[in-house]
DNA sequence: CTTACAGTTCGACAGTTCTGAAACTTTCCA
DNA sequence: TGGAAAGTTTCAGAACTGTCGAACTGTAAG
């Protein structure tokens, strides 16, 4: 495996290995599981991610900025509010690397 | 998704977040995967999973401990030498947290 | 225009992590 | 018994991380 991917892959998982940032994420593949069962392309506006999390707002802002740029979440302004959503292809990536081909 | 869950996974995560770390253990799972294809139950020792990789013992000794600690290799004494394997259920869990049910 | 809302940026601080040097332990071989 | 091989432990320093307060930016509603 190249060095690029390598370093690439361990900031993924960087991203998720902070217990809070780690929450954050599960929320969002958790509502991201909901949509798609009803076919609907899955986003989350940021304070309902937080789901009983207590996390100052300037904590938070950083852990998406994280996660978003590790390549895992992708975000969209609308309005006041930041979007969220599960990048498919970062999620993609994560499970290929640690699938056991054919096993 | 129970606080203990989300810890646990968080350490598995932070386990795989150093590239140095997770090359040792990707090169572990390269070998698992050989293996495997040949019906055997796979371990290795020590220094071949190294491959290239430039690190003092003392620290190959800790970033083994801390695969082991977050439950992903699974290690075993065999003379003056350290076997290690991929622990199943490990990768089982990381797997299944990523997966989208059904999708 | 003014105010409130939703995030962001900056700065700081405590705590954690990565790494290697030196010294130690255990096991094997002669 | 003596020595070498393969890891381990302990320690210390440089670098990185998680968190928050304070101040800031952009947007929406009056």
């Amino acid at each position: 495996m190249p060095k690029d991917d390598v370093d690439r892959l361990a900031r993924m998982f960087k991203a998720l290995s902070n217990p809070n940032r780690l929450r954050l994420f599960m929320n969002l593949l958790e509502e991201s599981k909901l949509d798609l069962a009803k076919g609907r392309v899955h986003d989350c506006f940021l304070a309902k991610l937080l789901g009983g999390l207590e996390l100052g707002a300037p904590t938070v802002s950083h852990h998406v900025k994280e996660l978003a740029d590790a390549g895992l979440i992708q975000t969209q302004r609308e309005g006041k509010q930041l979007i969220c959503s599960v990048d498919p292809e970062g999620l993609a990536e994560l499970r290929t690397a640690l699938t056991l081909h054919g096993v």
